[in-house]
DNA sequence: TTGTAAGCGTTATCAA
DNA sequence: TTGATAACGCTTACAA
């Protein structure tokens, strides 16, 4: 590798000109500059980011942790990220962290990431780490909660109004003549999810319709999971008319095993869900959903961080929820007379 | 920051016996190896990555280049990396860039990770800066090529058979008795999409149907820019009466065109894609398709690539070409004897 | 078994 | 406008 030392000899200056010239850090001869960049361009020379950092004490280097990527939530939500950081023409570097819900995981990749000296971290908390996450912050390390909040934590946080939502389709449902509901819950100790199904009980509370805790059903968050639990809810006498998905992977699973019952959505049965995604309206059944404003939790959160980052905000942590956007497609329809 | 010194102190030895009980790089007294952990956990010690990875030279981090994590190929093939790291039991962290198939993008995101002294680069090349990372590869610098591969560049890749995977369900189709077959091409200039094309065409001559090139039709790699090229495939005259989506979003787009034309699935038109998703089986038409080893691309990739960073295997270039299977399910359906 | 100190490639202070 | 050099926090050769 070539060195900022290479440079200054080929240019015939010191070291501290060289840095000077790419940082601009300090007025240079015009004459002297040209040298510089003669050389770089000669020697190739790229300058070692590594050595910079420790240098400064900061490295460019934003952690994002996730369950997985590989949900159409998240990857938007990246998205959200990577354009806020652009359009604020910084240049910070995404390290990406796949928590898999898992307590453990998400504890060694914040041992991994903090070994590396992030500049922040984004995190969608598994709920298992609090009182770490919590000494950072109070270390003074910008860390912002996405999608989730964890009790009396004081941290940074966007989310999102889940129990509205939650209440608005619930209620949706039940306009429509829907008396029997059921709900799958993804099995995450999470905010999101808890805010949720209260929406939805709260929901079903306020029309004074019979309360049947078996109604709500938990799944572990996959789709395999999702379709088993939906059998389920399928399966118990009298069989609800409507069925709710707390997440991406719950709705889809309860699409699924309606489909593998020979349940015509919404002719026999109607299934509405949370989170909408790109090719909802591609497809039949088209899902009458909320949706999530994904893309803006993203550019959120990290328009929370960079200014933690940048010191441009200081003191106390601010928590902003954004709203969501139920989304009436065929999914549902009015409970005929003859069922329910 | 707590530092090494700190820890020496505390533990009453020097940092030297520090960084080896850390380390385990040499034989330590048990006395003097519990006098630092101790003074570790006091000190909630956590060990400077940057000025390690400075001393060492390298980084334990790869960065990933990928046009887009929203698509769920390579969010699938993400995956996929971060399971081989993980088995192998190695501790890497993944650099997420998105270049969003710009050369530019492409071309600053490797000038900002070069920086960072990554150990190594997984890409899916926009075609771009093949130089470039041709000059990087003879200095030593592991890369594999994920997913397409570069016309002359000699550097590792995992790509996927893409010509007998279009041949074969173009066959399918044509099979089906198909004879107008329309392709809608995402406009990437990537060996993937060409190799796609080439397949497709390859199976239109072989079955020595008329050759008309207003069957192929390219669109930007969207959802949306696919829905108003699938208008135009839908508009030709005589129609297709079968269409072909070289990747996730043209298939998408397609789907969405013939559904807002007031066309059936497959009873109007046969539609078929490349790429398989997750959801592919909840949605009524349960889509025809290529299903590619997203995940396994990931895989190979990602192994390739530790394997050139440990030196475990050198000198030249390996190209692996994974297979992928037909999906036949209900989007494609024999042509009836009245159209075509 | 342990410690001292050089050195990794920068940036920034201080002096010229 | 420029240069010499200390310092960032670690690993590791060398010496004891």
């Amino acid at each position: 590798m070539t060195t900022i030392k290479d440079v200054a000899q080929r240019a015939g200056v010191s070291v501290a000109t060289v840095s000077h010239v790419m940082n601009n850090s300090r007025a240079v001869s015009a004459e002297a500059r040209e040298k510089v960049q003669a050389a770089i361009v000669a020697l190739k020379y790229r300058r070692d980011g590594i050595a910079r950092s420790l240098r400064v004490s900061h490295t460019g280097t934003i952690a994002l942790m996730i369950s997985d990527i590989t949900n159409p939530f998240f990857a938007d939500m990246v998205r959200g990220i990577e354009d806020c950081v652009h359009t604020r023409g910084k240049s910070f570097n995404i390290l990406l962290c796949n928590t898999e819900e898992s307590d453990q995981r998400e504890r060694r990749a914040l041992d991994m990431v903090l070994e590396k000296r992030i500049d922040g971290i984004i995190i969608v908390p598994t709920g298992g780490n609090a009182e770490l996450l919590q000494g950072l912050i109070d270390n003074g390390l910008p860390i912002v909660l996405a999608d989730r909040h964890l009790a009396g934590m004081q941290a940074d946080a966007v989310v999102v109004d889940n129990r509205n939502a939650s209440f608005a389709i619930t209620d949706h449902l039940i306009r429509l003549g829907h008396r029997r509901i059921g709900a799958l819950r993804a099995e995450l100790d999470a905010s999101s999810i808890r805010d949720r199904v209260a929406g939805y009980r709260d929901a079903v509370e306020t029309a004074g319709l019979p309360s049947d805790s078996s109604l709500v059903v938990s799944s572990y968050s996959s789709i395999g999971a999702a379709v088993a639990a939906g059998f389920a809810l399928l399966d118990l006498r009298p069989a609800p008319t409507a069925l709710f998905g707390t997440n991406n992977f719950m709705t889809l699973g309860l699409v699924r095993a309606a489909l593998e019952r020979g349940l015509r959505c919404p002719d026999d049965i109607s299934i509405v869900g949370f989170d909408d995604f790109p090719w909802a309206a591609s497809f039949q059944p088209r899902l009458t959903v909320i949706e999530q404003p994904s893309f803006a939790v993203g550019q959120e959160a990290a328009g929370l961080l960079l200014d933690r980052i940048s010191r441009k905000r200081q003191g106390p942590s601010v928590t902003v929820t954004l709203q969501t956007k139920l989304i009436v497609r065929d999914s549902s329809r009015a409970l005929l007379a003859s069922a329910g």
